[in-house]
DNA sequence: CGAGCCGATATCTCCGTGCGTATGGAGACA
DNA sequence: TGTCTCCATACGCACGGAGATATCGGCTCG
């Protein structure tokens, strides 16, 4: 890439003529003297080598030069014009790309609301959305492969990532139809001390096994984790075949099983949270928006 | 067309330091030191009114809207290189365009030379030739919508347009095979007093025509002219029906007609002149170019 | 032949920019 | 904690470019 050679207001000033082929027009649809852009264009005849215009009595008109190189001018003039306004779109957040995680539990509950109510505010940011668990969400933060996660159970402290709560939720049983339990309005976790557990693998999200496991303890038991699944989804099918329980955030409940019964645990105190995530040094305007349109609700959902 | 807000210097400094990363290697490549380029870049985030980096310690790397900005500010730089090199191939007289007009009796005679010529030295030039007579031809030449002429008994003297003879030749009869004169090898002008004649029209070339009917007048006759055409070729044709006779330039025997036998004229003094001309203000290099291509050879043919 | 139009030239001012050197400050690393 | 790297900041200088006004010179036209 060389050093650029011509400079830019001489070119606007060359285009604005070839377009007049009168100095004293030019001058004026310019906002300048004669004189100057007598100037100008001389300079720029002197850069060039070449003389871009003929200047006889009563006629202006443009050398062969200078029709080569008028559509390269007003093409680079217009291109940065247009660039520039794209460039401020964008920092100004009205325009551009956001990239999200999300933990494929989201997808039924927070997301879609999210999603529809970003874009309506914002409907020329394309949104890419990507599902992933916790996890590879933090990592993909950091290396700046998203710019936003949405995530259950992060740990709180972090240098680099800051979060916010989106909604807490309490956790449910999941059991088949055909299990005692599924007969009362309520489960007491203690109930679930001897049943059979199918859970999400604890690679996939620490923070949400660990609390789970924490519940169990504090009931007093550690629960036999016979099955793991990565989807909610399979899961709750798990548990259909009766191969065994599960305790889950309350969303999940969204997903209509024929032979699956949620059940509220009692008393019910413990919550877990859903949060977003974002670099704490990302100035992307994109993230502030989508910080300000997750307006912080603490509204449960039951 | 806007007033450009960017200056170039800025932006090639902005498009050098995306690649490397990192300032003190960009400004090496920029052969500056660091700070300048720091300022530099600096402007520029403040004229678009957005940062354009993010410098974090032991990283620098593109925001969105550097992102968005770097292909345009890459492209204009490249476009106005290779326009302001395109430009001087143009002003050197190394390439362009150069608008020929030419007689279409010259189609069979001196233009494929010509062009042959031309092409070799200047294989780049894209030459756009068109069949005019020579009134047009002038006219063209002042309305610049041709940069060259070629055309037989240019008037002398022109404010506007210089001329510059490329060769001479005889007039030759032209009688149909059975015609009674065709039996000699050479004809006397006087001979062809009572013949009808055929002729290009006055309007297509006065010079031309007119120097035919003085030729006649010199040999004590007025021609009666019982025909006109626009092209030689169908004068030819006219002739060898036996609709009349004609007078031409020699360089019409190229015209190879069965019917159709050309003769010397006798004492054949009488030459017509075949030119260029082109306007004296015309900077063009490749006027020029195409000036020395036809070197005043004053050869003639017979 | 004088008036008017149009572009070039001369001269001056001012400001932005580009570049330098010197220095500061924040992390990273040993 | 000291050092090194890397970028930002401060300050100064010089140049070019953009603008203005005044004037000149050529051409056209009434």
């Amino acid at each position: 890439m060389e050093r650029p050679e011509l400079p830019l207001p001489q070119l606007h000033a060359f285009v604005v003529l070839a377009e007049e082929l009168h100095f004293g027009r030019a001058a004026a649809r310019l906002g300048i003297a004669q004189p100057p852009l007598s100037q100008q264009i001389r300079r720029l005849e002197d850069k060039v080598g070449h003389a871009l215009f003929t200047r006889e009595p009563g006629r202006v008109a443009l050398t062969p030069v200078g029709h080569e190189l008028l559509p390269v001018a007003r093409r680079a003039l217009s291109d940065l014009a247009d660039g520039l306004a794209a460039a401020r779109a964008v920092g100004s957040g009205r325009t551009g790309r956001l990239r999200i995680g999300f933990a494929a539990s989201l997808a039924l509950t927070v997301l879609p609301g999210l999603l529809r109510d970003f874009r309506q505010r914002f409907p020329e940011v394309r949104l890419e959305i990507r599902e992933m668990t916790t996890a590879p969400q933090l990592t993909a933060l950091r290396e700046r492969t998203v710019d936003i996660g949405l995530l259950r159970e992060p740990e709180e402290a972090d240098r680099e990532l800051d979060f916010r709560t989106v909604l807490t939720e309490p956790f449910v049983a999941v059991l088949s139809h055909g299990h005692p339990l599924a007969a009362g309005r309520t489960v007491r976790l203690a109930d679930l001390a001897e049943a059979p557990f199918v859970l999400l693998p604890r690679e996939a999200g620490p923070g949400l096994y660990d609390r789970i496991l924490a519940l169990c303890a504090g009931a007093g038991f550690v629960p036999d984790v016979v099955q793991d699944a990565v989807e909610w989804q399979t899961v709750c099918a798990l548990v259909e075949t009766g191969l065994g329980v599960s305790l889950a955030p309350a969303s999940i409940r969204r997903i209509r099983l024929k032979g699956v019964a949620f059940r509220a645990i009692e008393p019910g105190a413990e919550r877990t949270r859903v949060a977003v995530a974002w670099r704490k040094s990302d100035r992307n305007p994109l993230v502030a928006h989508l910080l300000a349109t997750v307006s912080p609700q603490s509204q449960a959902t039951r």
